[in-house]
DNA sequence: TTGAAAGCGCTAACAA
DNA sequence: TTGTTAGCGCTTTCAA
């Protein structure tokens, strides 16, 4: 193959095939050198507009576009972000990543994801980090790392921003996850309710998932505010997942007293507890109100009453953290992001028609 | 700094930095030339077990990682392949992605994500290629992609696969639309229902993607077989949406004639329709039956009778095809998956109470 | 089976 | 402001 000539080469029979032009073809159409056509097209100062403007010509008229592993090979910058991910297929994945995207292809930086769902792909993952020489930076999205976990990747050396957790020495991005269950709690307390119950997540999770601790800090924190009892018979694990909220609160209805409003760790969870009520042959808000947390897409479609965390935005900073560290601003910082309540139909006073 | 070594430099003051070992390290370490050191990472052939174990283990014991912009600039192989979306929070894309990236991963390809969701990131991704010399191969969701966009990839010159459309000259995975609309409204006349109307998606894009196109085909026919009237008053648009979904029954249920069965060309539009049934005052199965399509992670929850497609199976497939064309197998190829149907609570004979 | 050597297409010192 | 030149760390002929 002929050295890169930026035509079209092979015959009429058949399809034609494109040898991508080489910044060497750039710079003998605009004749100059190709340090000038890389400096120039990299808008770097200490180039003459006019001489700007005719490798820009040049370039376009070649439909050139450099090769990126080249320029990474030879400035050992890999313009790459590695994002970390537990699920895919979860709305609040989804939309972090998408934050955390458009926010990196702004900066020119390209998205490698990596989905470590399975376990045996975790092992693997964390024990050859694949990513060790493709990336310039890590976003890892809500995983209970293990200690030894956080030690590999640390081991990489370069930036690494978390969403959902904090750990010492690398960036973050959360929620106050104890003032949003407040805000929840304090809802349900002001329209009366003085049994609540609580559907918590995963309670067997790495303490380095603070969402489920701080979320029922909150909790108990209002419940004491309020002189009102805490109750460990209210308080049943929902495992974060749609069937085991549904469990959870078949649970709680079926306590000698049940509560008369339940708070919810998840929206998915409240999802599940809704199905209780209804196969309970029970109402919400009629007979036990419900608020969740997350906000999730669905929260609307279910009238859940629901804390709402900005999702799509811990992507974008936590990419602009990153982002920040490359460029040699501060690192590590830590954004805390604040929640809302967004009331809906499933909360109500207490013996509410 | 010297050239690779491999050993941890800087002062003990600072923490570690390690300087990646280079492929030249092992090679001294193993004795042997780097081509040779090449040839046995890669398991290529021609290569003696001894030398293949002495190699193995400098390799090993230097924590050696091959850089990846360098062999692509050697070698012209990317390892990587691009996924094409246009959204990453639904469900269904990011579970597709999930099933792309275990088969890619295994194959030890990288995945590239390009969400062009804003109509302007669109116009710049296929007006730019952005992913032009950084993948060997395209993924495209179920994207409507204009005559312009399928030539841009086209000019790509690499494997395509589309998932969810068939174009000319790409490979394609996709599931029977036609034969999966069939199903459902099949089962609403096998329980006695004469009068059935449909929520459909999407009127107003691109002929290129033909699910709503097929799904109603598919409608059509089974009313035609069954003796029944095509009525156009019972065909109304759901725009795919939760919002769509919900109006488009309203719709249906205020015509002077309401359908005792409705057919949702997605599980999201039936989802809103089921809110819509709800607001009426009706109840579902009693007024009216509903069945959906897609068999979406929350039919479950809402009991929802649905036509269910593959959609991790999708990705898996459109990776395989693409990866096969890669090393030289057949394309393009089109995979047609097949549907099923899943009788929930949603759907009953007319008149049920 | 192995090695020598020539690139792959850029970037970044250094010189001019 | 621009050019020269030496790599970046691999892969791949071609020879041995």
């Amino acid at each position: 193959m002929s050295h890169g000539t930026g035509v079209h080469v092979g015959d009429r029979a058949r399809r034609e095939i494109v040898v991508a032009a080489s910044i060497e073809d750039v710079a003998v159409r605009a004749g100059v050198s190709t340090a000038t056509v890389s400096r120039a097209l990299r808008g770097l100062p200490n180039v003459s507009p006019e001489t700007r403007r005719r490798v820009l010509a040049a370039a376009h008229a070649l439909d050139y576009v450099a090769s990126p592993s080249a320029s990474s090979l030879a400035s050992g910058r890999m313009s790459t972000v590695g994002v970390i991910t537990p699920y895919l297929g979860r709305w609040f994945f989804g939309t972090v990543i998408g934050g955390a995207e458009a926010e990196l292809r702004v900066a020119g930086h390209d998205l490698l994801l990596y989905t470590i769902g399975g376990e045996g792909h975790r092992y693997r993952f964390f024990d050859q980090l694949p990513l060790r020489r493709r990336v310039d930076a890590v976003l890892v999205l809500t995983l209970p790392m293990e200690g030894d976990e956080v030690e590999a990747v640390r081991s990489l050396g370069m930036p690494v921003s978390i969403v959902g957790a904090r750990v010492e020495g690398f960036s973050s991005v959360r929620i106050d996850d104890v003032a949003g269950a407040e805000l929840g709690v304090r809802h349900l307390v002001a329209l009366g309710h003085r049994r609540i119950g609580l559907i918590s997540g995963g309670r067997t999770e790495s303490n380095r998932f603070t969402a489920p601790t701080d979320r029922s800090a909150g909790y108990r924190r209002v419940l004491v505010e309020a002189g009102l009892p805490v109750d460990p018979a209210l308080d049943v694990d929902g495992e974060f997942t749609v069937a085991g909220g549904e469990r959870a609160m078949a649970e709680l209805l079926g306590r000698p007293e049940p509560p008369t409003a339940v708070f919810a760790q998840s929206d998915e969870m409240a999802f599940g507890a809704l199905r209780a009520v209804r196969r309970a042959g029970l109402s919400c808000p009629g007979d036990v109100s419900l608020c969740g947390f997350d906000d999730h897409e669905m929260a609307d479609l279910f009238d859940l009453t629901t804390v709402a965390q900005p999702v799509q935005e811990q992507g974008v900073l936590a990419a602009r953290q990153v982002l920040a560290a490359l460029s040699g601003g501060e690192y590590p910082q830590a954004s805390v992001l604040p929640t809302s309540l967004v009331v809906r139909g499933t909360t109500a006073p207490p013996g509410s028609p």
